[in-house]
DNA sequence: ACTTGCCTACTATACTTGTAGTAGACATGC
DNA sequence: GCATGTCTACTACAAGTATAGTAGGCAAGT
């Protein structure tokens, strides 16, 4: 089963409506309006357009309306669509991490202490403990596990 | 002294185009276009077009002629387009490195090699002994190091 | 001096993105 | 049932990008 994902890019604007619709889940075009930060609030028909290229895109789909308004909700992963803008970054640096990752480093934006929070965390999922299950955290998962 | 970088966003495009010149150094535009790889090579117009825009955002310069065609340099360098990119990509991920460290890692993009080798090189950084000596692969710089 | 061919400068077109206006449909209060 | 206001669907437009064509200049060979 292969992903018919044709090479659909994302915008900043867009990736910011998304992230309206993975936080708050199935919205009107008002809400997700209201929901961007008052300091970057477009008029509300702007981020209707925006909206409705997301939905040509495949990133949203109407589910239902309320009233004559229709409520869209993701049809694509935060996951999915980030790993679509950072695939087209590590084209820019040549095509593989290894260019990326030395630059993080050699820019500082990468720090010591950064590097060894991943490696635990990763060391732990590959110890087969999973990666944090996300929410309260400080929740071990009992021992009991089926 | 601020440096007055007006938000200048570079393309893919734009990127393999200063990837030539950054690598081979002045050159024309017909040797820039020779330089793309076959499988991507534009008519020489649109490379021309390209070379054009990037002068105009200050990314590149004509340094002298030979005959009547002009030599083009970077005005700017790797680093700086790249952390360009780098900052646009984190804008995506919510506006800091975490959810985008976070997310390479449980991609599996980042590997715990990448990690442990990128912890070696930033603790040698660290130790004030610079980064590795690019070049030939495998010279461990002789122990007397000052 | 002429021809030939490459190069420049400009023009063109189609698509994407950010931004928003408008006309008409439709629900809701009275 | 009518007025009011919201929402949709469509249209518009400027900037940016990918792509390339064209006219005329200039240099090099003959």
């Amino acid at each position: 089963m292969i992903k018919k994902t044709r090479k659909v890019r994302y915008t900043k604007f867009e990736i910011e409506v998304m992230d309206v619709l993975w936080e708050v889940g199935g919205s009107s075009v008002r809400e997700i309006q209201e929901h961007l930060p008052e300091s970057r609030r477009p008029a509300y028909t702007t981020v209707q357009t925006i909206v409705y290229r997301l939905e040509e895109k495949g990133a949203v789909r109407r589910v239902r309306k309320i009233g004559n308004a229709h409520i869209f909700e993701p049809a694509v992963s935060r996951k999915t669509v980030h790993n679509r803008v950072l695939d087209e970054l590590i084209d820019m640096f040549g095509g593989s991490m290894r260019p990326l990752m030395a630059h993080l480093v050699e820019s500082g934006r990468l720090t010591l202490e950064n590097l060894r929070e991943m490696e635990d965390t990763l060391t732990r999922i590959e110890r087969g403990e999973g990666k944090e299950p996300a929410g309260e955290k400080g929740k071990r998962r009992p021992a009991s596990g089926k």
